[in-house]
DNA sequence: GGTCGATCGTCAGTATACAGACGATCTGAT
DNA sequence: ATCAGATCGTCTGTATACTGACGATCGACC
């Protein structure tokens, strides 16, 4: 094989064209907004995914989070300690499955949670807003489609927060 | 102020629809999808544009490299030291500016580069494989507007390495 | 020639991310 | 009952990411 037939050449990656390097940076700026909006000693995206995760899902154990939050189990691990740490969750032994741990979400991490909600909600819109109007909804839906993520359920809303799994 | 008015309740954000949320699971996959391609001993994604960056603009100091990157300067430097390590990358202090360091890539940087070049390229193909084709342009002009990154020039192709300051 | 502000690279500290190994425990089959 | 395999959470080691501080140097100005 002729060693510069099909082969590509490195002069001519474009890096600033490749999917890979515009979600890395588009990733970057969401955090930076997330933050902005928050402030600096808020909650942090992952925590706050972790810590509303465990509202939502009161019987949920860790693996169950490590799934509905795509967190790996051994950063989920040290992020609960750090929030646990913080008083905002607490690990509970089960008692069917000696293994696991219910995480409990303290008053102060509701607290935490609801103070952050309004913040969130205003950086989610920043993140798209360089995005004209019209196209997000197809945006959001292709980049899902990337995150291998279940689709939304197009135009239903959670609205009764049907994951709540009892508590 | 009411309390319970026009506040976001927690009960009704639906994790998985928030673009922050899709954008970090989005590029989880990219990274995964980068790193089957190339090999887990290979190069990850931002170790290969931090040294495609430094092979494309020789003249280059590592702030240059930051500007390019996205890459944060104490990760760039913690970066360099690693890649320095496995031979692929050299310090070399500048004459002009007692500061600086120009990076010189080594041949085996170029080959490892080389050795990736094709990899990647597939690796971003199936980045952007579960889009349907017609959308993929939007969708990288989209994802291009929040990465803030200057807007890739439709239609043309890098062809000639514009940014090549000589070397 | 000396001084001040800006810049370059480094470092410490913290947080996120993941692979791999581990002990403890559960489940299913026998 | 026991045993094999799977699962749960933890831990280690490495890589990425960013803040804030720092010494060294540069540039501009006086």
């Amino acid at each position: 094989m002729p060693p510069d037939a099909a082969a590509r050449r490195i002069d001519d990656i474009a890096l600033h064209e490749t999917p890979g390097h515009l979600l890395r940076r588009a990733q970057q700026r969401a955090v930076d907004l997330f933050v902005q909006a928050v402030g600096e000693r808020g909650l942090r995206p992952p925590q706050f995914a972790l810590l509303l995760a465990a509202y939502q899902n009161p019987a949920a154990n860790q693996s169950d989070l490590v799934r509905i939050t795509g967190i790996d189990r051994s950063t989920a691990a040290d992020m609960i300690t750090r929030l646990a740490g913080r008083g905002l969750i607490r690990r509970v032994r089960t008692e069917a499955d000696g293994r696991a741990n219910r995480l409990r979400v303290t008053a102060e991490g509701v607290a935490a949670l609801e103070a952050a909600a309004d913040r969130v909600d205003c950086a989610q819109d920043s993140i798209v807003a360089p995005i004209p109007a019209g196209q997000r909804a197809q945006f959001l839906k292709n980049l899902s489609m990337i995150a291998d993520l279940p689709d939304p359920p197009a135009g239903s809303r959670p609205a009764g927060r049907a994951n709540r799994e009892g508590g």
